[in-house]
DNA sequence: TCACAAATTTTTTTT
DNA sequence: AAATTTGTGA
C-alpha cells in the first residue's frame, strides 16, 4: 500500500495546490488532457483523508453518467489504494440523477405523487402534441417541435408559464398558451420532463427553506465537473446549495464548452469570481495526453475563437506524426479508410482495438462506418446514438410499466391501449379523451367510467373493459412480483411475444431479441441493486441513463461516438469523419443569426482534436448521400485553421474515375483538371482550398471546380429559417418550402410582412449569411 | 377498425 | 434513405 503522500508527489504544482485547496470557493480552469479528473480524484480523497468530510458529505456533479462512474471509480480505488476505510457513498452523478433523488423524498410538498414518471423527449412531444390538438393549434403552421424547444428553453431559464406571460420576447402568446396547458396536463399526468427535475427541485429549496437547508447541512462540499456547459438553473441549483458551507470547486474550460443549444451560458464559468471574489482561481495548463504536433494544431485551430480567455495548452510530450487529412469520393470510402487503417495499425502490434475512436458530427454518420467494421469483422461499440430504450418494443414494455406505476400517465395509456392491436380504434380513444378532458381526469380513470356509464359502443366497452382488467392485474403482480418476474408477466398478459411472432414482420425476430436483451438488464439491474432495485428507480434509470449498453464486458472494441459525446475521453488512435463544410461545421452554425454560432462548431472540433493522444486522423468525402440525395461540400474550415507543418494530406481522388463524377455533378460544364491533382505524386499536396471557395455558398467564381462543388444540389437547397435576398423584394426569411430539387419551391416573408412564394431555382435569391 | 400505400419529413449535438 | 404521418379502400 502506497500513502497518499507519495502517490500525490507525481501531481505538477498547480494540480498540487488545486488538490490542497479544500475550503472556501475554487475554480479550476483546466486545458484538455491537463490531469482534470487526476486533480479531481486526489482532491476528493484528500477531502476524506483529512478527516474534512465523509463520503456522503461530498456532491460531485457530472456532466453525463459516463462521466460520474468514472469518476467514482476512480475515487474508489484511489482510496482503496491509500487504505482509508470508505463508510457511506459518494454522491456523484448528474444534476438531473441527484435532482430525481431528491425530489422521489420531497416531491409531494409539490403536489405530486412520490411515484412520479419521468418524460424523455419523445414523451414531451406526444404530450405537446395532446395540448395543441385541444387547444386546437394546427401543426402545419406551428410545429410541435418549435413549442418544445421553448418550453425547455424557458425551464432552464427557471421561468414558469407566469413568468413568461409577460415577456413576449421569450415567448409568444400561442407558445405561453401551449406551455400553461402543457404544465397543467404534466401535473395531472403526475409526471416530470427532464427540465423539470432540475426546475422543481429549484422550486423545492425555493419554497421549502427547512429541505434546502437540510441539504445544505448535508453537502459540505460541493464539485461541479464541466462547469462552462452548466445552464441558468443548474447555476441557480449550485450556488442554492453552496451557500452554506461556501466549499464549492467548479472545474471546467471555457474551450469546451459545446452545449449552448442546450442553454449552457459560458459566462457562468466566466464569472465565477465576480459570484466569489475569494475564489482561488488554479490554471492547469500542462497538457499530458497528446503529442506535441495534436496540440499545436489544436491550440490553433481555437485561437480563431474571440470568446475565450487566452490559456495556453502545453506539453512536454514528444512531437509524434503529423495529423494525417485524407480526402475520400464518398462516406463509403471514407469509411474504408478507417477500416483500412485500423487493420493495418493492429498488424503492426503496436495498438489494441481499445485504442482506437471513430468521432462524427451527427449520429446518422455512424451506420456506414457500422457496416464496414461488420463487414470486416471488427468488434466495435457505439455510444450513444439510437439508445437501446428507444427502440419500439422497449418503449412498449417501458410504457406499461410506467402505466402500472402511475397511472395517471396518459402518455404511456395512449401508447399502450393497442398495443398489441386488441382492437382499439381511434375513435374510442378519442371519445376516451375527450371524456378525460371534460373530466379533467386522467384517460385509465376516464375510460372505466366511460365502461361503466356505456359511453361507448358495445364492442369498444368489451375491449376496453378487457385492456382495464389487463391493468388491474398487472398492477397486483407489480406489488408481489419480482421485477423480472414482473416484466414476464407483462410480456405473458399481453401475449406481447406471441403476437410478434405471429405477424410475419421481419423484424419481429430482432424485436425478439431485444425484448431477451432487455431481459437481462432487469436481471442485472434486480441484481445490483437489491432492495433498493425497485419498479420506480429501474424507470428513474430508464429515463436518466442512456448509455446503458456501453457496458460490453471484457470485449475489446474500437468505440464510435458523435463529438459531443467524446467530451472528457481519450484514446490513443482518433478519427474524426466527415470534416466537410455544411456538415462540421453544422451548415445551420454559418447561416444561423447567432454570430457565435460557428465558435461553438470550432469548440467541439477543438474537443475532438484534443481525446488524441498518438495519432489523429482527419477525413473528408468529396460527395457523400444526406437525405438520399448527393452533396458536395468543400473541406471543413477548420482543416485550414491547421498549420500546415502539423499536417499530412493524403488523397485517394487522383483517378480519372472521380473526374467524371465531379464533371457530371457540377452540370457538364466542368472539368477537373484545374486542381490539377494528375498522376500520384505527393497528390499535387493537398487539394487547393481555394478551388472549393472558402465555405459551400460564399462567391461562386467562374472557377470550373469551384461550380463542380458549389453548384451541385446544395446551391438550390433553401431551409426554412433561412434569410435570403431577392433583387426586388429585397431581404426576408424561408418560411415555407415545398418540393424538391428542381421544383422546390420557397415561401418568403419579407421585411414588410409580405409573403411571396418563388420557384427556387428561376428566382434570383441570393443568401445571406 | 385496420392494413397497406402514399406522402411528407427528417439530421445537429443530450440530460 | 429511413422514419413518421396521412390517406385509402376493404
Amino acid at each position: 500500500m502506497k500513502s497518499f503522500e507519495t502517490l500525490s508527489r507525481s501531481l505538477n504544482p498547480s494540480q498540487r495546490e488545486a488538490m490542497e485547496t479544500l475550503s472556501g470557493p475554487l475554480l479550476i480552469l483546466a486545458g484538455a488532457g491537463s490531469g482534470k479528473t487526476r486533480v479531481l480524484t486526489y482532491r476528493t480523497a484528500n477531502l476524506i483523508a483529512q478527516g474534512l468530510a465523509n463520503p456522503e458529505e461530498i456532491l460531485a456533479v457530472t456532466f453525463t453518467n459516463k462521466a460520474a462512474r468514472e469518476m467514482e471509480g476512480r475515487i474508489a480505488a484511489l482510496l482503496r489504494e491509500i487504505g482509508i476505510p470508505v463508510h457511506g457513498r459518494l454522491w456523484v452523478s448528474t444534476f438531473h440523477s441527484i435532482c430525481a433523488r431528491i425530489l422521489r423524498e420531497h416531491i409531494h410538498l409539490l403536489d405530486y405523487q412520490p411515484f412520479f414518471g419521468i418524460y424523455d423527449s419523445s414523451d414531451q412531444l406526444s404530450m405537446i402534441k395532446r395540448v395543441m390538438t385541444a387547444l386546437g393549434i394546427d401543426e402545419k403552421t406551428h410545429p410541435a417541435k418549435g413549442f418544445q424547444a421553448r418550453i425547455n428553453a424557458a425551464k432552464t431559464e427557471a421561468l414558469s408559464p407566469d413568468d413568461v406571460k409577460d415577456r413576449r420576447h421569450v415567448m409568444d402568446e400561442v407558445s405561453h398558451k401551449v406551455y400553461s396547458r402543457y404544465e397543467g396536463e404534466m401535473k395531472r399526468a403526475n409526471s416530470l420532463d427532464f427540465g423539470d427535475l432540475l426546475l422543481k427541485t429549484y422550486l423545492l429549496f425555493k419554497d421549502y427553506p427547512a429541505v434546502l437547508e437540510s441539504y445544505q447541512s448535508k453537502f459540505k462540499f460541493l464539485m461541479v465537473d464541466e462547469y462552462q456547459d452548466t445552464n441558468r438553473i443548474q447555476y441557480l441549483l449550485v450556488q442554492t446549495l453552496a451557500a452554506k458551507h461556501r466549499n464549492l470547486c467548479v472545474v471546467g474550460d471555457e474551450d469546451q464548452s459545446i452545449y449552448s443549444w442546450r442553454g449552457a451560458d459560458i459566462t457562468n464559468i466566466l464569472s465565477f469570481e465576480r459570484d466569489f471574489p475569494d475564489a482561488k482561481v488554479v490554471k492547469l495548463e500542462q497538457n499530458y495526453r497528446s503529442t506535441k504536433t495534436i496540440i499545436r494544431a489544436a491550440t490553433k485551430v481555437i485561437k480563431n475563437n474571440t470568446q475565450r480567455k487566452d490559456k495556453t495548452l502545453f506539453t512536454e510530450n514528444d512531437d509524434g506524426d503529423p495529423i494525417v487529412a485524407r480526402e475520400e469520393s464518398n462516406e463509403y470510402d471514407e469509411a474504408r479508410y478507417v477500416v483500412r487503417e485500423i487493420e493495418s495499425l493492429m498488424n503492426e502490434g503496436d495498438f489494441d482495438y481499445e485504442d482506437f475512436a471513430v468521432f462524427y458530427r451527427t449520429n446518422a454518420q455512424s451506420r456506414v462506418l457500422e457496416e464496414q467494421f461488420r463487414v470486416r469483422g471488427i468488434p466495435y461499440k457505439i455510444v450513444g446514438g439510437m439508445k437501446f430504450y428507444e427502440r419500439m418494443e422497449i418503449k412498449d414494455v417501458i410504457a406499461y410499466m410506467k402505466l402500472v406505476l402511475n397511472p395517471a400517465d396518459d402518455v404511456a395509456f395512449k401508447r399502450v391501449i393497442n398495443v398489441p392491436t386488441r382492437g382499439i380504434g381511434k375513435a374510442t380513444v378519442d371519445r376516451i379523451e375527450e371524456i378525460a378532458a371534460a373530466k379533467g381526469a386522467g384517460m385509465v380513470e376516464s375510460a372505466a367510467w366511460a365502461v361503466d356509464h356505456r359511453e361507448l359502443n358495445p364492442a369498444a366497452t368489451r375491449k376496453t373493459r378487457e385492456f382495464l382488467l389487463l391493468l388491474q392485474g398487472l398492477r397486483e403482480k407489480a406489488r408481489a412480483l419480482t421485477l423480472t418476474e414482473f416484466y414476464h408477466a407483462i410480456l405473458d398478459d399481453t401475449s406481447y411475444v406471441r403476437r410478434l411472432k405471429d405477424e410475419d414482420n421481419p423484424d419481429a425476430d430482432g424485436r425478439i431479441e431485444n425484448l431477451e436483451e432487455f431481459d437481462n438488464a432487469i436481471a442485472k439491474f434486480e441484481e445490483e441493486r437489491g432492495e433498493e432495485g425497485t419498479l420506480q428507480s429501474f424507470l428513474e434509470e430508464m429515463a436518466l441513463v442512456q448509455d446503458a449498453d456501453d457496458v460490453e464486458e471484457g470485449q475489446k472494441t474500437v468505440t464510435m461516438m458523435t463529438l459531443h459525446i467524446s467530451k472528457g475521453l481519450e484514446y490513443p488512435v482518433v478519427f474524426i469523419v466527415g470534416m466537410e463544410e455544411s456538415l462540421f461545421p453544422s451548415g445551420r452554425a454559418a447561416d444561423d443569426g447567432d454570430p457565435f454560432a460557428m465558435e461553438e462548431e470550432r469548440r467541439l472540433c477543438y474537443v475532438g482534436m484534443t481525446r488524441a493522444e498518438k495519432k489523429l486522423t482527419l477525413t473528408y468525402a468529396r460527395a457523400r448521400k444526406v437525405w438520399g440525395a448527393d452533396q458536395m461540400n468543400p473541406p471543413s474550415r477548420f482543416l485550414k485553421e491547421m498549420p500546415s507543418e502539423c499536417v499530412r494530406f493524403e488523397t485517394s481522388m487522383s483517378r480519372p474515375r472521380f473526374m467524371r463524377a465531379a464533371y457530371a455533378a457540377g452540370g457538364g460544364k466542368a472539368g477537373y483538371s484545374k486542381s490539377g491533382t494528375s498522376g500520384g505524386d505527393a497528390f499535387g499536396g493537398m487539394p487547393n482550398y481555394e478551388d472549393f471557395g472558402d465555405g459551400p455558398f460564399d462567391d461562386p467564381s467562374d472557377d470550373a471546380l469551384s461550380d463542380a462543388f458549389d453548384g451541385a444540389p446544395t446551391g438550390g437547397d433553401f431551409k426554412k429559417g433561412m434569410k435570403v435576398r431577392h433583387p426586388s423584394y429585397g431581404a426576408g426569411t424561408v418560411f415555407q418550402t415545398e418540393g424538391s430539387g428542381p421544383d422546390l419551391k420557397v415561401s418568403i416573408v419579407f421585411g414588410d410582412n409580405t409573403v411571396k412564394k418563388f420557384v427556387a431555382k428561376y428566382a434570383r435569391l441570393e443568401r445571406i449569411t
